[in-house]
DNA sequence: TTGTAGGCGTTATCAC
DNA sequence: GTGATAACGCCTACAA
């Protein structure tokens, strides 16, 4: 099977013209005559003819193309991050090429290594949990090549990066369980090499110590796969569960963490927010109807897709080598639900 | 910026030899001498050598890459297929390009001629709920290029197709319905031009039919964006609810359709199932944390994206023309939970 | 105004 | 065994 196109030389065979006039009326060249490029403009139409991007980027050394990085696309955050991410690629006429590291380093670095190769004018990534070395990407940046961070982010590369304000997100939906009346608050988070973990943890502390209230180190428990694997999240609840001062009230700090969080804790049968209240990130569009409805920690990750694909475009498309980064911070939303209603205070 | 690799040409200056005698020892021919062969392969794993893709592309005339166009990534069915693609792809060397038509037909003709324009060896659709008209793929078919459609097919285009049994997914969950005391089922569903809606309605009727209930055309609404446009979804529930023989039971058929029609229940205040019993098509991981969980009907989706990419591999790579096409259909599974307990029968 | 030639990186053919 | 040459489709100095 063979996908056959018609080429400029075609063109040029067809209307007795060499190829480079041909290319030139194509691009609408002055130099040339008004004739010859309706011509062959009116065959280009008719018969369709579409320059072919292989031979445009192997002549132009880019390929209008982006690649992103996440650890799965089947997760509310991350497909709404990309979602912004296409559309504004979209716009500036650059295609997404996506790939999942499924939180496996390995798999971040192949993959990053396969979307160079494929001549990528520009990367967007968020780090796979795994992940503590990043030389395979300082390789690729060394050699050049456009990079922007967001939400798993590291500083070890100078570039853009975009976050939520994590340490604030967490930080609030710690201080609303206060408020409700919570105390012995757990804190279930990914893995610790994250900067999304540490903001958060970060955060979530410093409510507990600005109440107060002091920290249980046994309180902190990591998920490693991000909860991507369900029996660590599992093990991570039973053992909170299990300490001598139960926890009335957990804070989770990623998507897939709340979801399971919530169902483990609907399978185990403990009320919610009677027995424990909980509070998650997520960027689900159903936490409205979970049971009970889902307090969460929102994104904005739509905008977050759409302004880092802009950074990166900008720094694709420079003339000069950028030298001035940034790194913006997005504002969360606290959206209070049924999970975190005010403690009933059964027991002082 | 400049993305600077290291070239075949590179290692022949560097070993004073041709390229030609670099490309062959690359590739281990047999006409090439064991020391020479060896000192190509060290310099260029030493120089961290790949072969530029964009440049094996043009020459050999396909890109080992493949484009996909659904309507939308931000849905748990689309995810998951997705997933399933690109896992078979990565494992068979194929690139994967993502795109979403959002429902729009004119979004899914650009994407298509833009995917085919970057020469993608092959292409994996899902219609959307506008489409109508399929000539824009007809077009690439007739071409060469080779298409596999999943989930929302047409029969216009003699290619292999891959649906889940919406029938019986429907008839399965219809029945299950009416076994449990329902009798006045209401089934909202996407645009009648997509081949999921009507096979469905055709699995809800027959259900209905069998068990000697009579279909009321009243209890069958549509919605043409399929539950991206909120309110539509909301008016067709609000007509359902202000007919004088208002339904007992909700049968959705699709993901989106089954989440809002849940929410727009609680927002409205409605029992569920004392009042309005629901089942829906839908992949939501969550379903068994909704309020009250979801009785759904789970399409194999990951499955339907590893077997799509199969089929389609296999036609990129057959070396003769294929003239015998199949259509796969594979069972969907009715997970039964509270949205759907047996009726109480309150008032005959 | 139009055409020629060379090159982007790779590979296949054919000559040495 | 090795190397020169042409070709994939496009672009762009430079010649004519």
């Amino acid at each position: 099977m063979k996908f056959e196109a018609i080429t400029i030389k075609d063109i040029a065979r067809a209307l007795d013209l060499s190829v480079s006039t041909v290319s030139k009326a194509l691009r609408d060249s002055h130099e040339i005559g008004e004739e010859t490029k309706q011509a062959v403009l009116i065959y280009a139409r008719e018969h369709n003819y579409k320059p072919n991007p292989i031979a445009q980027s192997l002549k132009k050394g880019h390929s209008r193309s982006i690649g992103v990085i996440v650890c799965n696309i089947d997760n509310n955050f991350f497909s709404q991050v990309i979602n912004g991410i296409e559309s504004i690629a979209q716009s500036k006429g650059y295609n997404v090429i996506i790939t999942q590291s499924r939180e496996s380093y390995e798999k971040e670095v192949s993959n990053s290594e396969h979307l160079s190769s494929r001549s990528v004018d520009g990367l967007i990534i968020s780090l796979s949990s795994e992940t503590k070395n990043i030389d395979h990407l300082k390789r690729l940046y060394e050699k050049g090549l456009p990079i922007v961070f967001f939400d798993r982010i590291t500083d070890e590369i100078p570039t853009h990066r975009i976050i939520a304000n994590n340490f604030k997100g967490a930080y609030e939906a710690t201080r609303h369980l206060i408020q409700q009346g919570y105390r012995k608050i757990a804190h279930i988070t990914s893995s610790d090499s994250l900067s999304t973990t540490s903001e958060r943890l970060a955060g979530y502390k410093q409510a507990l110590i600005d109440a107060g209230i002091s920290i249980d180190e046994r309180y902190i428990k990591f998920c490693l796969h991000g909860g991507m694997i369900r029996e660590e999240t599992h093990e991570a609840l039973a053992e909170l569960l299990q300490l001598p001062e139960r926890p009335d009230a957990i804070f989770t700090a990623s998507d897939r963490l709340s979801t399971t969080t919530l169902s483990q804790l609907r399978i185990m049968q403990i009320p919610i927010p009677r027995d424990i209240a909980l509070v998650g990130f997520t960027n689900s569009i159903s936490a409205d109807i979970f049971n009970p409805s889902l307090t969460s920690v929102v994104q904005p990750a739509m905008e977050m897709g759409q302004q880092a694909t802009e950074m990166l475009v900008s720094l694709i498309e420079s003339r000069r080598p950028v030298t001035q980064f940034e790194k913006r911070v997005l504002e969360t939303q606290l959206q209070i639900r049924d999970s975190s209603q005010a403690r009933q205070s059964p027991s002082p």
